[in-house]
DNA sequence: ATACGTTCCGTACCGTGGTACGGAGTCAAC
DNA sequence: GTTGACTCCGTACCACGGTACGGAACGTAT
C-alpha cells in the first residue's frame, strides 16, 4: 500500500489540498521525501479515515489532533474524559435533532393536506 | 410587547449584532425610526425564534429566509417540498450522528477498563 | 527527449455565521 | 444640562474548514 499524495486522497475520498490541509495543522505526517515526491501507506489512510469519522461525531479538527495523539499515548484518563464529553454533547445533538425532526415532519403533513393558504411554518415549529 | 434592539436581542438570547446581521440577510425587517430608534414588536420576536429553532433543524440562514418568505406566501407545493428534502437530510445526519454515538460509547468503555497501554481510539471507531 | 499528468509549496481566497470597533446620535435619570 | 446607557451605521475582523492558484520540479509513457 505505497501511495502518493493523489492516491492517499482518493482513497480516503478528499481532495488533494484536503490531505495538505491536514498536515498543515497537524493531523496528518509529512513524510520524507523519497527523490523529491512524498510516500503515504496504510497508517496514513487509517489517520485519514479517522479523521472524516470524527468529524461526523462533532469533534473539531482541534479535538481530532488530541485524541490522535492520546491514541499513541497512554494516558486512558484523558481519553477517556474526552471522549466522555463528546458523546454527552452528541446525544444532546441528537435529541435536539429530534425535536426538529419532529416538528419538521409536522410542517410536511400540515403542508401536505390539501387546502389552500399558507402552510404554517413558523407555528408548526410551535413558534 | 414593544422593544428596542437591545430588548429585542435579549428576548432571543442573541446579541443585538446577530440581529443586524439577520436585517443584512434579510431574515428580519428593519423597521422605520421613530424619533431616530427603531421599535420592535412580537412578530420580530417570532421570526428571531424561528430562526433559532430552524437553524437547530439544519437549516441554513439563506434556507430560512425561503422557508419565512413562504409563510408569508401560500405556495405550499414548494414549502412542503423544501420541508421533505430538508427533513430526509436530517434524519440522514441523525444516523449518522447515531453510528458515531455508538463508536464513541464503545470508546468510552474500552478506555474505562482499568488495564494500561492506549485506548483503542481508532479502532473504536472501526477503522 | 518530449509531452502530459502529478507533486510540491507558498500564499491567497472562499462561504458560513457571526463578533468587534468606533464615532455620532438619542434618551432617561438625576 | 450633564452623565451614562443604549442605539445607529459602516466597516473590519474573526474562527472554521477547507479550496484555488501558479510556477517549478518530478515521473511515466511513448
Amino acid at each position: 500500500m505505497d501511495m502518493t499524495i493523489g492516491k492517499l486522497a482518493a482513497a480516503g475520498n478528499v481532495g488533494v489540498e484536503t490531505i495538505r490541509f491536514y498536515q498543515r495543522r497537524g493531523l496528518l505526517t509529512t513524510p520524507k521525501k523519497h527523490v523529491g515526491v512524498r510516500h503515504y501507506g496504510e497508517d496514513d489512510l487509517r489517520r485519514l479515515m479517522f479523521i472524516r469519522q470524527a468529524q461526523t461525531a462533532g469533534f473539531t479538527l482541534e479535538e481530532i489532533k488530541e485524541l490522535m495523539d492520546l491514541d499513541a499515548g497512554d494516558d486512558r484518563e484523558t481519553a477517556r474524559r474526552l471522549a466522555k464529553v463528546r458523546l454527552e454533547a452528541l446525544e444532546a445533538r441528537i435529541a435536539e435533532l429530534d425535536q426538529a425532526r419532529i416538528a419538521l415532519k409536522r410542517l410536511v403533513g400540515e403542508c401536505a393536506s390539501g387546502k389552500t393558504g399558507p402552510c404554517p411554518i413558523l407555528s408548526s415549529f410551535g413558534i
